[in-house]
DNA sequence: GTCAAATAATTCGTACACCAATAATTGGTA
DNA sequence: TACCAATTATTGGTGTACGAATTATTTGAC
């Protein structure tokens, strides 16, 4: 199916496979929804608050790596739902706890995982060595994109997770 | 949070990476409407119907693999900022052919690639043999991903198959 | 020739996902 | 004390992205 005879279409077929990856994420996090009652991002953050127990809204924001004001929306709904419940906390009325509820931790128990499983599954199946291969170029392609605006994403993990420093808006880069 | 320790880490690896990818990607796109007035999909639409010349909504659905749906809002905010025109076929009143403007062409030719300028960049300046790796990798994960429930039937509980998956954020570190 | 199925585009409703701006607090400092 | 900067959550606005339902039109079967 490849076909090296085509000489740059290299970048192309990087967007192409990126883009392609992008929907079919966004089609199992449909298909989970149809399952679960959740989407995936309901349910990566509900994880999130199972595991950790209480914690801010901020907190999940930077375990989940989105940002604060998707972070509401998602708890806006798990919170109809009943799966989360929002506690402003006592020493900081600044902060909101987040915490599950036991809906919310019995469903984290026997819902499918957030990614596709057959992807999952599938992964494992291969010779490691092919696995090896796989994570290292998608973490590859992450570094080459992250290069430039390292201030963009909140990434690298290593340490405390990250968090964005907002200012330095300058103008300029290149593009 | 990652623990490079623990064994079987490589299926969390090739999630993480994937959501990391997909942030990158979305956030660039909002550099890129910044910069050039239009966002990374309504750019790749464009340059989609400026590289076929005049075609149908649907044909640029099938090009750039996204659902009519999407394309008919895409269009629009192409079409309200002038870069593109739809006109209804003659032979087949059911066809809207979509065209670039002189505008639209005009933009396609000096905006900036969809793509992270870095990453292309980057990504040619890499040996061949690892350009070739990482397109092949992600191409791969392409498959996985789709394999599976390319016709799944409803046949079990409520409703039609599920589909899930959305664009945004898979679920990172554990689950 | 006349309907029914198929096709094309669109509309509607839901859910992300982001940034910018805002409100409410808190902590520090003049 | 009064004020100001930082922090936290939220709101508002834009733009994807999808499936289901709708409308218009064409094609196919009979």
């Amino acid at each position: 199916m490849l076909d090296p005879s085509v000489p740059n279409a290299l970048d192309l077929r990087v967007l192409t496979a990126l883009r392609k990856i992008i929907r079919s994420v966004d089609l199992y996090s449909r298909e989970l929804k149809n399952k679960s009652e959740v989407t995936a991002p309901q349910l990566i953050c509900l994880l999130a608050i199972v595991r950790n127990g209480p914690m801010s809204a901020t907190s999940v924001s930077r375990e989940v790596f989105l940002s604060p004001s998707t972070i509401v929306g998602i708890l806006d709904r798990l919170e109809i739902k009943g799966l989360v419940k929002r506690e402003r906390s006592q020493k900081d009325r600044r902060i909101v706890m987040v915490s599950a509820t036991p809906l919310g931790t019995t469903l984290v128990a026997r819902a499918p995982s957030p990614i596709q499983d057959v992807l999952k599954r599938r992964l494992q199946e291969l010779p490691l060595r092919e696995q090896e291969d796989i994570s290292r170029s998608l973490e590859r392609v992450v570094e080459l994109m992250e290069a430039d605006h390292v201030e963009a994403a909140p990434i690298l993990e290593l340490g405390p997770i990250p968090q964005k420093t907002t200012q330095e808006d300058k103008g300029p880069q290149e593009f």
